[in-house]
DNA sequence: AGTCGCGTCGACCGATCGGTCGGTCCAACG
DNA sequence: CGTTGGACCGACCGATCGGTCGACGCGACT
């Protein structure tokens, strides 16, 4: 097989999935061409057909690849334990964590949603992605009702409860311009991705309207 | 000028606005071929030219026209008058109204915000959606100020909330199969969107952790 | 030495892309 | 009546799309 793995050199897949990744999250699925993607690698656009058999199947590549690691981001970052409360606030400080300091993450996962129909066929890489997103929002969901059992939680709709958590974590980051010119600065910025950080937190424990002393 | 006002037909150039939203929303800008929007309007691909000058103005234009409406809305909306906080829950249940009866909205809005780089060219229409972003955030950003001024609200980052209230009630409508898949249910389903509504009011006033009684 | 297979490549394919051009039809206007 | 101008069309353009093909360089193994 010759895979030494004292080998420093990135494979040439990854490096790959890596323009792609860039190139989807900035202009989308239809907007990338694969002559774009291999100048970018620096490889003749054939030498791709060699990693990934058609243009469907590397855009699963990388959604898987961003899928995985946030899903074994998570389960690394559940499994530590503590109160729902505290998994929660963990949950969400983790995966702003991931999506700021992977700028391409956000984009490519909330305009992968869009695309409903496309992609078809029941590759192995394609339910490799159901499977993912199915496991990530089932730990969330199965969170939100431990805490609202234990009366942590406010008892809330836990499916939409899950889709605001989802668009309030992850489209800021999936903003760009729109963000920037909202925020002054950019959206990737540490000093405000921290600041993210703690209004999110606060959201979530308090909401937006002020507290009456009643 | 010949355009008697008695005429029950709609103009061509209204009914491939229309055809290029769906579309768009559909696919997103590099998605959709103009071949496909003139075949599902009825016209030649040439004559989509005698309207609009070419793709980039109109995308420009059905971006325009969404936000022109939403603009106007939440005009009229604001101008009601009343507390800070009755006129942001009708601010959201406004937008979510808008945003449910036009289900190519949400998408579309959100892919627009994707496209960072694209639309060269400082034209009219592509002048015209950015003020009208501008007016928009800027009229949210004004009441959010004006209710943490007085009270109504907790005080917060306004950028981040402004945001946050964006990802929260826009990203769902947008988010297609996945949220259907999460909810059991169309996401365009009426009770569904009555649902939402409730907990998108729930979640800014209280949040989602519990108020522990102290 | 031979050869096997992985990774890479340039040339090429049919289809489709956005856009142009010249022309037709027809109602409005003088 | 003739003319004008808006709406529309088919044919066509060069460029690019995703994808195929056959070949070549080159280590590894026998």
């Amino acid at each position: 097989m010759t895979l030494p793995s004292w080998n420093n050199e990135i494979s040439s897949r990854d490096r790959i999935l890596d323009a792609a990744e860039a190139l989807f999250a900035k202009r989308g699925y239809a907007g990338v061409g694969l002559r774009e993607v291999a100048e970018v690698v620096g490889l003749g656009k054939s030498s791709l057909f060699h990693h990934f058999k058609n243009k469907p199947q590397l855009y699963a590549a990388v959604c898987g690849r961003i899928l995985r690691r946030i899903e074994e981001s998570l389960m690394r970052t559940l499994a530590a334990g503590g109160s729902p409360v505290e998994r929660l606030e963990r949950w969400l400080d983790d995966l702003v964590n991931l999506l700021a300091d992977n700028p391409s993450y956000a984009r490519v996962l909330l305009r992968s949603l869009f695309e409903d129909d496309d992609l078809a066929g029941e590759m192995p890489e394609e339910m490799e992605v159901e499977r993912a997103i199915a496991s990530i929002m089932g730990s969330a969901g199965a969170l939100l009702r431990e805490g609202m059992g234990s009366g942590a939680f406010r008892a809330a709709n836990v499916p939409h409860m899950l889709l605001s958590l989802v668009g309030i974590t992850v489209f800021p980051f999936a903003s760009g311009e729109f963000g920037q010119e909202i925020l002054g600065k950019d959206v990737f910025d540490p000093a405000e991705v921290q600041r993210r950080k703690h209004e999110l937190r606060e959201f979530i424990r308090f909401g937006l309207i002020a507290r009456s002393e009643a």
